[in-house]
Order: C-alpha cells, then sequence, then structure tokens
DNA sequence: AGCACGCCGACT
DNA sequence: GTCGGCGTGCTC
C-alpha cells in the first residue's frame, strides 16, 4: 500500500485539489484556489490562513475545505500563495457555527469567518504564542540619581519601578504613556527585552458556599447533564442568586479539567462580577470585551485557545472564542437585546451558544431574570429545561409597586409629589433612593414660546438635546452638536424653553427639593472618562452618595442593598412604540430596575410615573410578575401572528437621497412576490421611523412566516439576485433575520 | 469592500 | 492640456 503514497502520486493528486477559501469581502460565496506550491497535503486543515491573490490584491483568507472540484473553469484558478498556520485558527466547531451563521443570517462568509478573529490574525500576525515585550534598565539607567529628576516625575518613576526587577517587567505592568518610555529609551536609561510566558497561576482561599434548595437543585440537575447537550433557562428572580449558580456550575467543570464560556451584555461586564469571578474561581480568566486593544484581545483569545484560561467572560463576539477543552456555556441576562448584532453580521449570540452547544454535545445555560419570550417559547416547546430560582437569597422580599398617574399629579421638575414624599420618607429613614430615567442630558427639547419652533438635528429626524454642563445641544442619534440658540431662528424670539426632563436636569431638581443630601449621577455623560464608572459606582455602594440617578447603567447588573425606593420617572417612553417588542422590552426593564430595590432585609418599593397607569400589561406586571405578564405577551404574539411564534426578517436599506431606500425595497419586494411563495407575508416598504439619520434615508421591508424554512428559502433567493442587481449598487442594504428591534 | 478603468468638467 | 469626480465592472 505504501505505493501509493508516492512522492510523484501525491503530487499530481494535490494538483487536483481545490481549496474552498473564505476571502474577507463582501460577495456571498467562497474562492476555489490551488493548494500553494510545495505543501504537504496534511497541512491543508480546514480553518487555517491562506494567503490568496485576490482580484488586483492580496488577502488573507481562510480555508473552509478542500475538494476534487470546483465549478470554476480551471484556467481561472489561482494558486494559493501560502499558508499561514499550521494548526487551524478557527477550530473545527467555530467554523461549523460559522458557516452555519452565515447562511442563516445570509451574510457573507469571508466577513463572518473575519468575525472569528481577532484583529491581528486577520491581518496575518502569528497565532502561536509569542513571548512578550518588556522594559528594563539598562547600566546607564540604574546610575540616575533619581533627585535630578525631580522635573520629570513620570520618568522617575518608571525607574524606581523598574530598577529592582533586573530581568525586566512586562510592558502592561508599567504604568507609562508610550511618549515617557519612548523618551527614557532615547536617553539611553530604558531598553526593551523579550519576557517568557509563564502561565499563571490563580489560587483563591478555600471558603464553603452554601446554596438555597432552589439553587441547589438547578446545579444539581445541570451537573447530572454535564456529558451532553441540554439547554437549560435558569429563571431567576433578580436577587436570587443566579451567580452562584454559574460560579458553582464552573467550579465543577474547571474540577473536570474543562473550560466554561460565559457570555454577558455589555453593560453587565462589571468589576464587581469580575471580582467575584476572580476570588471564586481558582483559574486564570479570559477577558474580551470591547474595551481590549487588539493586543490584549489576541492574548485573551489565545488563552483561551490554549486552555491556559479556564474562563471565557465576554460579550456577544466571545462566542468565537476557540475553546481548548469546551465544559459549558453559559449566557448571562439572556433577554438583553445587545446579545444581538445590531449592524454588518446580524448574529444573535445567544442563538449561537445553543448552537454551539448542541455541536459540542456540552449544556448550556440561559440565564435572567426576565426570559426572553423566545426562550420561554423554547421552554414551553420542551426544547429547553427550566429551572427556577424564586426566592431572594437571605431575607430579601420582593417590591412593593405603586404606579402615579402623573396625568393627574403635577409635576416639579419630572417628580411627582408622592414620589417626593416617598423619597423623603426613605432618606430619613437612612435609606438610598434610586431613580431612574432613560434619557441623559438636561431636556430632550427645546422650543420657541413665540412660535413653537423646536431645535432639530439638521442630519437626522430627531429633536436635539440641551446638555447643560457644555452648553451644547446635542444629537443623541448621530453625535452632532452645535451650541444652544439664545434665540428663534424663525422668529428671533428670545423665549426659548426647555421641555422635558434628562438625568441633568433632575439631578439639578435634586439640589432644591433635597438639599444637602448627596447623590450620585450615572449616565454616559458623567462616566466618560476612564475610571469615573468605577468611582462613582463605588460612591453609590458605599452609601456616600443617598440618592442614585441615572439610566440603563444604573439598572443592569449592580447590586445596591441599602436602596429601599426606586423610582422610574418615565415609564411610557418605552410602552408605545412602533416597535412590536417595546412592551417586553418596558417589563423587563421595570423589572431590572425594580431588582435594585430592597434586597437587604428591609422590603423595597417601587414607584412607576407613567401616563397610563390601566395599560393591561403593566398592570399585570405589577399585580401578577414577569411570568404572568410573559405568558400574556406571548399569547398576544401567538394572536398576532409576530415572533417568537412566527420567524421574521427585514431587509433593511438606506441611501443619500429619500426615494432611494424605498425603490430599492419595493424592487426587493416584486423580487419577492415573483418568487410566488406564498407562505412568506410581506409588510411595506416602509420608511423608518425617523426616517433621516446621519443624513442618510432609512426604510425596512418586513418579511413574515410560519415556515421558517420557506422564509429562509426566499432570502438565500433574493440575496442571491441582488448581488448582481443594479438597483443594489445605490443604496446600502442589509437582511437581518430575527431582528431585535424594528423601526 | 477595494481597486482599476473610463469618460466628462474646472484648474495649475 | 491634465487632475479628479464617481458610475461600472470584477474578484476563484
Amino acid at each position: 500500500m505504501l505505493f501509493f503514497t508516492h512522492p510523484v502520486r501525491e503530487a499530481c493528486r494535490l494538483n487536483n485539489l481545490i481549496l474552498k477559501i473564505a476571502v474577507p469581502s463582501p460577495l456571498h460565496r467562497s474562492f476555489d484556489y490551488l493548494p500553494p506550491a510545495k505543501i504537504d497535503r496534511a497541512a491543508l486543515q480546514a480553518g487555517v490562513r491562506v494567503r490568496v491573490p485576490f482580484g488586483r490584491r492580496t488577502v488573507i483568507g481562510v480555508l473552509l475545505s478542500t475538494s476534487t472540484e470546483s465549478d470554476i473553469e480551471s484556467h481561472k484558478l489561482k494558486r494559493a500563495l501560502a499558508l499561514l498556520d499550521e494548526t487551524p485558527v478557527v477550530s473545527r466547531d467555530v467554523l461549523d457555527m460559522v458557516q452555519w451563521a452565515s447562511d442563516y443570517y445570509h451574510h457573507p462568509i469571508g466577513d463572518a469567518v473575519s468575525s472569528a478573529l481577532p484583529a491581528l490574525l486577520r491581518r496575518g500576525q502569528s497565532a502561536t504564542v509569542t513571548d512578550i515585550s518588556g522594559w528594563r534598565l539598562t547600566a546607564a539607567g540604574h546610575a540616575v540619581d533619581l533627585a535630578t529628576l525631580t522635573r520629570a516625575a513620570r520618568q522617575a518613576s518608571v525607574i524606581a519601578l523598574l530598577a529592582p526587577h533586573t530581568d525586566g517587567l512586562p510592558r502592561e505592568a508599567i504604568e507609562a504613556s508610550a511618549s515617557v518610555l519612548h523618551t527614557l529609551e532615547e536617553k539611553g536609561w530604558i531598553e526593551a527585552c523579550v519576557l517568557a510566558r509563564e502561565p499563571q497561576v490563580h489560587d483563591v482561599a478555600a471558603s464553603v458556599h452554601t446554596l438555597n434548595p432552589a439553587q441547589q437543585q438547578a446545579v444539581d440537575t445541570v451537573l447530572a447533564g454535564l456529558d451532553g447537550f441540554t439547554p437549560f433557562l435558569l429563571a431567576g428572580v433578580t436577587g436570587s442568586g443566579k451567580t452562584e449558580v454559574y460560579l458553582e456550575l464552573i467550579e465543577r467543570v474547571l474540577s473536570r479539567e474543562q473550560q466554561a464560556l460565559v457570555l454577558v451584555p455589555e453593560i453587565g461586564l462589571t468589576p464587581q462580577l469580575l471580582t467575584r469571578f476572580r476570588q471564586r474561581l481558582a483559574t486564570p480568566l479570559a477577558l474580551l470585551h470591547s474595551g481590549l486593544s487588539d493586543h490584549e484581545r489576541l492574548t485573551a483569545w489565545q488563552q483561551a485557545r490554549s486552555g491556559e484560561a479556564g474562563v471565557i467572560i465576554g460579550t456577544r463576539s466571545a462566542i468565537f472564542t476557540p475553546l481548548a477543552r469546551p465544559g459549558l456555556i453559559v449566557v448571562d441576562e439572556e433577554h438583553d437585546a445587545s446579545l444581538k448584532q445590531q449592524d454588518g453580521f446580524r448574529y444573535s449570540a445567544r442563538d449561537l451558544a445553543i448552537w454551539r452547544a448542541r455541536k459540542l454535545d456540552i449544556p448550556v445555560m440561559l440565564g435572567s431574570a426576565t426570559p426572553s419570550l423566545e426562550s420561554l417559547l423554547n421552554v414551553g416547546q420542551g426544547r429547553y429545561r427550566q429551572l427556577d430560582l424564586p426566592e431572594r437569597t437571605g431575607v430579601a422580599r420582593p417590591p412593593s409597586f405603586h404606579v402615579l398617574d402623573v396625568r393627574k399629579l403635577p409635576l416639579e421638575d419630572g417628580l411627582s409629589q408622592p414620589l417626593i414624599q416617598g423619597m423623603r420618607r426613605h432618606l430619613d429613614a437612612g435609606d438610598q433612593v434610586l431613580l431612574f430615567l432613560n434619557r441623559r442630558g438636561f431636556a430632550p427639547t427645546l422650543m420657541c414660546y413665540h412660535c413653537d419652533w423646536i431645535a432639530e438635528c439638521k442630519r437626522c429626524d430627531a429633536r436635539m438635546t440641551w446638555h447643560q454642563h457644555d452648553g451644547q445641544l446635542h444629537c443623541h442619534h448621530c453625535g452632532s452638536q452645535r451650541p444652544v440658540d439664545t434665540t428663534c431662528p424663525e422668529c428671533q424670539g428670545s423665549e426659548l424653553h426647555p421641555l422635558g426632563q434628562g438625568t441633568e436636569r433632575v439631578e439639578q431638581a435634586l439640589d432644591a427639593h433635597f438639599p444637602g443630601v448627596t447623590r450620585v449621577r450615572i449616565d454616559r455623560d458623567t462616566t466618560r472618562r476612564k475610571g469615573e464608572l468605577d468611582r462613582l459606582l463605588q460612591q453609590a455602594h458605599s452609601g456616600e452618595g443617598r440618592i442614585l440617578l441615572g439610566t440603563q447603567m444604573l439598572a443592569k447588573g449592580h447590586h445596591f442593598p441599602n436602596v429601599t425606593l426606586v423610582g422610574i420617572l418615565d415609564a411610557d417612553h418605552g410602552l408605545f412604540s412602533t416597535d412590536f417588542r417595546a412592551s417586553e422590552r418596558m417589563a423587563q426593564l421595570i423589572v431590572q430596575v425594580a431588582g435594585r430595590a430592597g434586597r437587604h432585609e428591609r422590603p423595597g418599593e417601587v414607584a412607576i410615573q407613567t401616563c397610563h397607569p390601566d395599560h393591561p400589561l403593566l398592570q399585570l406586571l405589577i399585580n401578577r410578575g414577569y411570568p404572568a405578564f410573559a405568558q400574556a405577551a406571548l399569547a398576544e404574539r401567538q394572536a398576532a401572528h409576530m415572533p417568537p411564534v412566527t420567524g421574521m426578517a427585514l431587509f433593511r436599506a438606506e441611501a443619500p437621497a429619500a426615494d432611494t431606500a424605498l425603490a430599492f425595497l419595493d424592487s426587493v419586494a416584486k423580487r419577492i412576490q415573483a418568487s410566488g411563495n406564498s407562505a412568506v407575508e410581506t409588510w411595506g416598504p416602509l420608511p423608518a421611523t425617523m426616517e433621516r439619520r446621519a443624513g442618510r434615508y432609512r426604510a425596512q421591508l418586513v418579511l413574515q412566516s410560519e415556515h421558517r424554512g420557506q422564509l429562509q428559502r426566499l432570502l438565500s433567493s433574493v440575496v442571491r439576485q441582488l448581488e448582481t442587481a443594479r438597483e443594489a449598487r445605490k443604496v446600502r442594504w442589509s437582511v437581518d433575520v430575527d431582528p431585535a428591534d424594528t423601526y
């Protein structure tokens, strides 16, 4: 048999071999290449990077598979230039998942594969773990007299830091700007050095953790199924100790020498959560979030791939992280919209987590106090197994709700009298109060009392928000800003007034109502600077701030045990909207915000200011709780033939001219009609609720079907047509399968 | 997406 | 005369 592996024959076979390669481009297909010259067949593993000539450029693609056939005429096939990896950078399970997702979300395969790789690998950097770069003192550096450096404090501190470390310190360990290090290098006092990378050792103090019966039962149920794929929905009311369940399971996974992947919403990756994981788990954590540098991201990716990190915790894109020994996937706050990517490759990290866990044959746990209707339906249909944590840990009891009808109550700077009185009561008792308002700035509208002119954004169909701190009008949709008008541009009147409340204005009002009472405002404006969020949260936790005021940022993932009153200043914002998920989102937000209250021994109160106190879903929510709300909402969706009961997809389009996007979507609708697929209904095309945004006109076409398979088939066919359609060139278009937001 | 080709307007 | 505007075509 050895004769068959004779070199000549092997070469012959290799010459017939076709490489199917995902090339970074917006094209919905892979590209075929001949293997690089002089290459061992064994090196051609799916998932390795390949340098290929593409058009007039050279790009880096990823090998999807090999084949002996190609639809491309052989004289057109080019030869790949080189392989960049000895072992695949995209693991088998991730590659399969990406290919599935590219198909399901109708996103170009090359772009989808790219999103599975850290930027440095996309650009061709070596994937193998490299030694880390650091700095050490030179002989001249050791000889420097620090007393002569009184005018260069930063340089002096670097020298002092490095002095005891003769082998040098890693760059990350030196808190100094690049320019300081550069100056020191120029002076000949420090030099770059290479430090061998040593696996981190992470010890934790042994401690005993007791679980309540519900937690224990949840843990036991998952442990019983640790050797195979089961999706679990951990439905735990806020404060019921979901994190403790995760930690317990992760410990068990680690003790089996396996890794756990934990996905969290963007805003949920709080220092507290990390501290808790670090204190508890005897393994290095690989952290993946948007704030990382390219290098940090690659390092975390490598720690996950090598198995050095036992736990990988990150936001949605972390679902693509390679795992050496996968054992468990956790998706925390699974209802959160940030798990769905909103542009480009519009995948749902939650749904991909399920897919990947099935492929890997490991358990996956979705956790939430307010599960998505999607997940609840999956439970109802027997696809997921629900685990309940009905009780709050300790003695904390559920809060009581008060609906304040602001049609009948005069508002003073957005605060009703009963709310103010309630705040006073709780503050007098020595407790903390949390006010939630999902609107930053001073006032969302600036209006002329003379002629009713309103300050609007020049690039969007939206009002400008007045920000007092910088005296500017800001557009919260495109980011543009301009100075506040002092006279009305229409009638030259000087009666310009701010209308409505933002967090800035409420903060100011608190001065008048609660003079001398300390407060903390947490929104994007007060936390812009690095470290500021941590500092403000610290003030909130320590009790230094008595009144906590903020937007979304304050609503999720934080424990404020001494907060006993939560005020939701404007519940109507989300209750009525064009999006069919508005009431679900509102309910989730109310429950999440309410969950901040009364986590300690004192029961909490929640005051909700609304113009619609009788809204049936709101009443259901506060009287009978989230599960009852969710069942009713699901029944409504059922009756209205809406997701998650039906499948939905959107064609979105935007263009610089008003009618281009709509005209394009009209042609898409015609193609859909022409397909004769009667299982799919279309709605629209319609202009977006806010049609113009950042100077571009936006529109969408909704597709719905009871038969997801039919919907998928139709999308494939239409997307294929659009690739070469003339009208598609004038617009920026995209498909959004299972949209998180319609507008 | 990039990149090149190609055909019309206002500048050194 | 040419620099450069963006429409059109192509990528194995």
